[in-house]
DNA sequence: CCGTATCCATTCCGATACTG
DNA sequence: CAGTATCGGAATGGATACGG
């Protein structure tokens, strides 16, 4: 039997992402490009994996939308990758996991590196979910229910 | 040379948690827990995995803190997995990580599940990124520095 | 400098059988 | 029902060598 190859058909919007992000190295090289990353070897000098596997989680990662490539940018004849909007939407999710992190995977008095407001060097106020109008939620006040849009 | 085994040490917020959650199926435990899933039994049957794995993924799940065991509830001997504090805190990770799905990896038209205000019925708010005084965040309003806490 | 192709070691997953 | 133990196949990742 073949391994669980694949979640594109999932209609769970948990599950259907993780082909193109599930995997460790994606995340790392999407953080990357947020930081301003672009060329091959930036990645692969920040990330330290093998050429051939970044090779294939970059092309994954255009295959999948998250990235794409721009000819040149200095007159060089290779590929320069960039987030592509569906990459750059990505950004609360980074922040959220960072966040929670911070608060889980560190200990108080341990160095990190922090997400802060470019303009006054604050870090960014803390990720929560709202209602429609605007209360804070809790995982109790919600519930996944199945959404069938009418096509009209 | 042995293979990245670990990011324990990472000081980056994006990486140190892969460890526990980077692979494929916590993510979807931890879905299934927030919505409720506790018995083993329960989880193969929503997932569809062996049970020598997903055994080992809920130990894993155990050793790294977001779930936490508890002994019955019903009268059996067996074990309930259920999210710890430092699982809950996901919350805002997973609804971010919905949101962006439902919009990049849906047609318009397709059945999908929902986060929804359990009053209300009305789908959350989108998740957005603020600044500490309540301004709308890009990604290119924000920068990640080195915070070093003093250990007074 | 930017990749691609090949090889090898490790890991992981699924099926199955087994215990309580 | 709730797990554990074992096995085999598949995919992955790392090193390296090579080509543009």
């Amino acid at each position: 039997m073949p391994r669980r190859t694949s979640h594109e058909d999932a209609s769970c919007p948990v599950a259907r992402p993780l082909d193109a992000i599930g995997d460790g190295w994606s995340l790392l090289i999407i953080r990357d490009a947020f930081d301003g990353l672009r060329r091959f070897g930036e990645f692969q000098k920040s990330l330290g994996l093998a050429k051939n596997i970044l090779s294939a989680r970059l092309h994954s990662l255009v295959a999948h939308g998250l990235l794409h490539t721009v000819p040149a940018s200095d007159g060089s004849a290779y590929q320069e990758y960039q987030l592509t909007s569906k990459g750059r939407a990505l950004f609360p999710v980074l922040a959220a996991l960072r966040q929670w992190s911070e608060e889980y995977f560190f200990e108080p008095d341990e160095t990190r590196a922090r997400l802060v407001d470019r303009g006054t060097g604050q870090p960014v106020a803390k990720v929560e979910i709202h209602s429609s109008d605007g209360r804070v939620l809790d995982p109790e006040d919600t519930v996944i229910t199945m959404y069938r849009p009418a096509d009209a």
